[in-house]
DNA sequence: TCCATTTGACCTGC
DNA sequence: GCAGGTCAAATGGA
């Protein structure tokens, strides 16, 4: 799908948050495992940046379509396909119609779907390769989705997926696959369940959402004076926590946005905020990766 | 032995 | 003819 739509953008985001935030959570869980060149901050930093990316889409007030968000996949200034035409093998049309890209610091990409790769091709115009993958289940379930793989950039280095077509497959079976690297088999269950920055899991299991998809929601059971205290840690000022509680409350999110900030400002504010607080997780709070 | 990956050959659109 | 996409035999690991 041709990522037009706020909705499907900041899935999109949300998506590209969510794969930065498996390798941070398999670089915790296996500190001694070559976590690749990309750094931890790094890491956390995308995810802060993609999720405020996707709470910009899903909050602004509708404009222009573009005007609302700056296509992860446009960060590099990658030429888009749309907007030079493919001369080489014609896609089939509704396939191309669905078409998305995501652009990630490293080539494994926890999508929710098993693939698997049919191909590996030198690209013209480009020093790296270009590999080529199935859906797994392209036989058992007659699943056409297809992706493509490359390096666009070397340092950092990025690496652009780009899908084709729908997946017809069952999804209950790919959803498990997202959880195996970096799953610890002591609570395989809970991972298998959602991934959760924050406090304890236990605490509120009942929670729990299932489905391969991120909620961003503030809880209204949080008091006003957890949430200052949470503000307190990032801001280390009492009147901006005042403020930022203010706005969280009024904020039909239930998120703070600075109220002087434009969409993108916001985003770097948030952004700040979460980047440079990351010895407490508890900043994170509000972020849930869960399974519907 | 099975299965995923690799890789050279072939196919297709321009 | 060129270049990207796909196929399928070869290869290697579990």
């Amino acid at each position: 799908m041709e990522m037009n739509s706020p909705h499907e953008k900041a899935v999109q985001a949300i998506r590209y948050g969510l794969s930065c935030a498996m390798r941070l959570k398999m670089r915790i869980d296996h500190p001694m495992a070559d976590g690749g060149p990309v750094s931890s901050y790094d890491l956390a930093k995308s995810i802060a940046e993609s999720f405020s990316d996707a709470i910009s889409i899903l909050s602004a007030k509708p404009t222009t379509e573009d005007d609302q968000f700056s296509d992860i996949s446009s960060r590099d200034s990658f030429p888009s396909p749309q907007g030079s035409p493919s001369k080489k093998r014609k896609i089939d049309s509704t396939d191309s119609s669905e078409n998305w890209r995501d652009d990630s610091p490293d080539p494994i990409y926890y999508d929710g779907y098993l693939w698997r790769k049919y191909g590996q091709k030198s690209i013209k115009k480009s020093n790296h390769q270009r590999s080529y993958y199935r859906c797994s289940y392209n036989k058992d379930h007659n699943c056409g989705a297809r992706k493509h793989e490359q390096k666009i950039k070397d340092n950092p280095p990025v690496y652009r997926t780009t899908y084709f077509g729908h997946h017809t497959c069952k999804t209950e079976h790919n959803l498990d696959a997202i959880f195996i690297a970096g799953q610890d088999p002591v609570d395989d269950l809970k991972s298998a369940q959602m991934i959760r920055f924050g406090k304890d899991l236990n605490q509120e299991e009942g929670s729990y959402s299932k489905g391969f998809s991120l909620s961003v929601k503030s809880e209204e059971d949080i008091t006003r004076e957890q949430t200052m205290d949470q503000y307190r840690e990032i801001t280390s000022n009492d009147q901006d926590c005042q403020d930022v509680i203010e706005e969280d409350l009024s904020s039909p999110s239930g998120f703070y946005l600075p109220s002087s900030s434009s969409g993108s400002e916001s985003a770097d504010f948030n952004s700040d905020l979460l980047v440079d607080n990351l010895d407490s997780w508890d900043c994170y709070d509000q972020f849930y990766f869960g399974l519907h």
